[in-house]
Formats: C-alpha cells, sequence, structure tokens
DNA sequence: TCCCGGCGTTTAGAATATTCAACAAATTTA
DNA sequence: TAAATTTGTTGAATATTCTAAACGCCGGGA
C-alpha cells in the first residue's frame, strides 16, 4: 500500500530519502565528504556501498543507519494539502470537518478545519475521549463547555483541554462559525 | 549500562551478533556465500564492509538490516541460570516463587519456580491481572481454581488460562508443592 | 607423544567501489 | 534569446573490499 522501499533496494531508499529532505546529490556530497558521482552510482544500484560510505553520507543529512533501514520512508509523506483535498468527514447536517492528511497513516496528531452552522451543537450528552484537543475560532462565534466552564469564542479565541472532560460545542450566533482544531491522538 | 555497541563498530557488533548465534566465521560464511577470510576482516574493522556484503552475512544469520542496526546486541543477554542465582520473589511465609531471569530487561515472558508449602494459599480474594499464565506441577499436588472450574493437578499436570479469570492456588496435600509457571507479560 | 581437525588470521590478486573530470540536459539570469 | 548555473550521469584512474589459499594456534583422540 505505502511506497515503502525493500530493504535492500538501497539506491531507491537512499534517492527517496534525500529527495525528502530537499537536498541534491552534490549538496549532500558536499556535506557528507564523498563525490557527487558516488551517490550518483549508489542511487541507480549500480554499487553497493561501503558501510563507511553509506554512513557518511547518512551522517550528512543527518540520519542514522537505523533509522534509515527501520523507517518506511514513503514519497507519500505529504506535507501540503490543498484546501480541496481535506477530506470532509460527516457529523451531522449543520457541522462539517475537513480533515488535513486523511491519507496519512500513524500520526501523532490531527487537525481539523471545522464548520459549525448557525444553531449546530454537539448534542447534550458531552463528548468523552481519550487525549487532549485545543482549536481556534477563525471566523463566527463557538460556545465552548468543557466540564463545568463555558465560553463563548470569537475569532482568534481558542481553547485546549484534556479531552476527557466532558465538553460540548455550540454556535449560538447568526453566522457560520469556522474553527480549526487539532486533536491528539487522532479520533479519525 | 549495557554492553551496546557503537552502531558504527560494525566488526565488534558483528561478532557479538554471531557468537550469540553460536556460528563460527567458517559456518557462517558457508551460510552467507561469502568468504571466512571477509568476515575475518570485517570483525577486526580493517575493512567497512559493502552493504551486499553485509546483506548477505546478515541473511546467513539470519537477521535483518534494520534488526542489525536497531538491536542493542547485548552479551549480557543471559541464557542459563543457576538455581541459586534465581531471584527469591516473597509471597506469604508458606509460598516461594524464584524468578529465571530477573536481571532481565524488557522481557515479554516471565518464568517462576515456586513452592507452596502444605496449606499454602493465595486466598479466597482471588487474583486478578493482565495477560496470560501456564505452569505444570513437578512434585506434590495443587488445587487450582479457575473461574468457575476447579481442579487437584499432580506432578506433570498443567494449567493455561487468561490472567483476568480470577484464580487461585492451594496445596491440599502433607508434601510441598513445586511448580513451573509462567506468565506474559510479566508481573514482576 | 603425535596427528588431525577446526578455529581465527593473514597475504596476494581479482573484483568492486570511489574519485576526478568531463558531459548533456534542464533551469535561471541577464 | 543567449549565457551561466545547476542538475544527474558517465568513463578512466585510483582506492578499497572480497576471494582463495595459505598460516599458526589450540584441543581432542589415537
Amino acid at each position: 500500500m505505502s511506497t515503502t522501499t525493500p530493504s535492500d533496494d538501497i539506491g531507491t531508499r537512499l534517492r527517496l530519502v534525500r529527495q525528502i529532505y530537499g537536498l541534491t546529490q552534490r549538496e549532500l556530497a558536499r556535506r557528507a565528504g564523498v563525490t557527487n558521482g558516488a551517490i550518483s552510482l549508489i542511487e541507480q544500484n549500480r554499487v553497493s556501498p561501503s558501510i563507511s560510505s553509506l554512513k557518511k553520507i547518512l551522517d550528512g543529512i543527518p540520519l542514522s543507519l537505523a533509522d534509515f533501514f527501520t523507517h518506511n520512508f514513503s514519497a507519500s509523506d505529504q506535507v501540503f494539502f490543498a484546501a480541496a483535498d481535506l477530506a470532509e468527514i460527516a457529523y451531522g447536517e449543520s457541522i462539517s470537518m475537513r480533515l488535513v492528511g486523511g491519507n496519512l497513516k500513524k500520526r501523532a496528531l490531527q487537525m481539523l478545519q471545522e464548520t459549525y452552522q448557525p444553531g449546530a451543537d454537539t448534542g447534550e450528552e458531552m463528548l468523552r475521549h481519550q487525549g487532549e484537543e485545543c482549536g481556534i475560532v477563525v471566523a463566527g462565534s463557538l460556545t465552548v463547555t468543557v466540564g463545568a466552564q463555558e465560553k463563548t469564542l470569537h475569532p482568534g479565541d481558542a481553547y485546549y483541554f484534556r479531552s476527557d472532560i466532558p465538553h460540548r460545542f455550540r454556535n449560538p450566533g447568526p453566522l457560520p462559525c469556522h474553527l480549526i482544531s487539532a486533536n491528539s491522538p487522532p479520533s479519525f
């Protein structure tokens, strides 16, 4: 499924790593103290580098041998996500959530762009789950209840709480409310 | 603390791994399809092996490159433990437990040599904990209660159950009962 | 005791990796 | 557009690793 490289295809793996780090063969060669030609040959799998060479090269990134062989580098470790590409997550009629990087696996963090229509409400049966979450209101206003506390937030206002504390979100205003939130660990 | 090898001391690391696996240079060379001389040179750090050579060698063990660089091989991964060296764990007056490999870290399994004096009993408030456990009676007899089931085991008899099921051990006989048991994950 | 077999090590030569310098293609700058 | 820069690739020379065959050492069995 993922764009992982077989562990003996050192060349492809090195090229992928180098590109992920945004380095050219020459720049990496300079940092590593080897020649660009050597890196080129390795990346084409035309030679099998010595440990010492590979170590020098990885030091220039920098990346340990263990990490190099352990990690499943993926070209789809996407960094930028167009607004249109944010995965829509249904959450009732009047609440829309758009997930940043929905295709990423194993992430430690989740970010959502949420829209609460006027009157939208996550309900009286407060939400509770593992982890922590925070958010910032971008537009409109949002009434947030966390345990015994309640506050109506306006653009620029933010919240942060442990998610196991019962919480609730409502839009009391006449305008849609836009919110950027983050959870850890991810719940979707 | 541990006898770990720096990640660039490939030679020492390879020698350690090879010895842990009980292989001679010649035997490993034969399995790997390289010469014993090559392994000798690598282990002395007189050459820095190519990835292809190192991979061939590790395939002969077998061990992946990732594992080779990731694991902290330790000569003190002790295998044999003299009876006198089993750590004594107090568990009441009439029950003695002796732990195999108490000095090992991060083990996935725990083995105990237990002795129940006549009349010994873990008590009516049944034991419950995570994991699974099993054991074999070596001498004497032992009455084991697991959930609704109860049986008196004699030498050679054994048990295996999920530890979250309430359980209890008693020695109903006139002789000490010796038992070998194992838990996973470890509870001591 | 001597001999045998297995052990790790060593050496010379074959095989492979790396450097150095030049090349063509793509991109940037003027 | 043309010149200049930067990119990855390549060939010849050099440096390193790997093989094959020997060596010395040690322990076990006649």
